[in-house]
DNA sequence: GTCATAAACTTACGGGCGTAACCTTTGAGT
DNA sequence: ACTCAAAGGTTACGCCCGTAAGTTTATGAC
């Protein structure tokens, strides 16, 4: 029936990859990790990234990942890693492209924040849903791998509330703390659209939580 | 070396079970239901809760459940619909226990909310993290069954929030939209909360949450 | 007592998974 | 030209999973 070579095992291997040269055996590591992405972004399920399918999707044998990732749990955090790092160019990118007003900047960046996790559902609950991080001692992820990650935008987003108080537009008194509570809020929002596209959502809700959360002056 | 009798299967079923009455097969169910959250409690891991890791812990064949549940979707959805009620349950006796004054009457609701995603963080994340829907459409779980689980507890949420507008002490002026954006900042910190467990928390996060979005007159 | 039937069991198949142990190709340096 | 290690492949083991098909047990109505 079928005219290839399936002797025996599940060496389901569609798309035969070309060897790399000697000093670039580090390129396959993005392959996994853009194969996991794309894994994630068609299934909208993280449990479909797993060994085998990675190395289905690469074109290699599943053994061959070993060689750069020490475990399942390590490719989810390179995806997450890689996934926090275009989501911080997204946010630097709007914020750079609101202008100098510290309001529209700050505006800018919580609507970038919403967008991201709007076009990437998968992503942004990998990111930040935890699932993979249960089985947390036996993997090789640490716990710091993990709290390190979304401490760049949460600076970011200190800093233009910052600039709100210093330009009058925010009456918030310890910005560095507010800024925690705006991005709870952001991130409140940005779940729960990830997660149920049905939901009840009343007009203008993303401003009916960040307005308050900003302390912003009307 | 063991001196059971493991003679072939898988039947590794620890607790050999009474055989239920006759009109009592309903209440296999509730054992099923209640040992699918037991094990969610114990490993933290909602991956964990399989149909044969649930018949195990029942003490009953894994076929057998099938005569209560179509699928493993279907255990989680009643995991999370008693997991739902055991927290409006929760919120309301809160509530009672807070006395007459709408603004205290609503802090009790908020904080209970929170305690609760606290003290059982895998079961909040099981109930909000939506990540056993993902194959929706595959399942017996229709996308309604999800969207009406958390609408009582944001009612309720909703009727307190009119009750500090109606007694002067809340500025909203759309305490339905609002309560709406409440919920949203609680779920984002009891989410995150639920997720990991070391984050820079400035003190009184919770308030800076709740009193902006209550729009809470000082 | 008998016996239909609810309640649950047994067996079995096919598949996916992680990973240990070993083997092959290939290109760079000598 | 030859080697040798880097890069990757092959095979295989053991485990767990969902579920289809048929079978046993014991309860309660007659």
């Amino acid at each position: 029936m079928e005219d290839d070579e399936n002797t025996g095992t599940d060496t389901g291997r569609p798309t035969a990859r070309a060897r790399n040269r000697r000093g670039q055996g580090a390129r396959l590591r993005d392959d996994i990790v853009a194969a996991a992405a794309g894994l994630l972004a068609e299934t909208g399920d993280e449990r479909a990234i797993t060994l085998r399918s990675v190395a289905r999707r690469v074109g290699i044998a599943a053994p061959s990942i070993y060689a750069h990732f020490p475990d399942q749990p390590a490719i989810m955090l390179a995806v997450v890693r890689e996934a926090h790092v275009e989501l911080n160019g997204a946010l630097r990118h709007a914020v750079d492209r609101a202008g100098r007003d510290p309001r529209e900047r700050l505006g800018a960046l919580c609507h970038a924040y919403l967008t991201f996790a709007q076009d990437h559902p998968e992503r942004y609950r990998t990111m930040f849903g935890g699932l993979w991080m249960p089985a947390l001692g036996e993997s090789s992820v640490t716990e710091r791998d993990l709290t390190d990650l979304g401490q760049e935008s949460l600076a970011l987003l200190a800093d233009l509330l910052a600039e709100c108080v210093a330009a009058g537009a925010s009456a918030s008194t310890d910005p560095a703390a507010d800024a925690v509570a705006l991005w709870l809020g952001l991130h409140g929002l940005a779940h729960q659209r990830a997660v149920t596209r049905a939901f009840p959502w009343p007009a203008g809700i993303a401003e009916r939580v960040i307005t308050p959360l900003a302390h912003l002056t009307t």
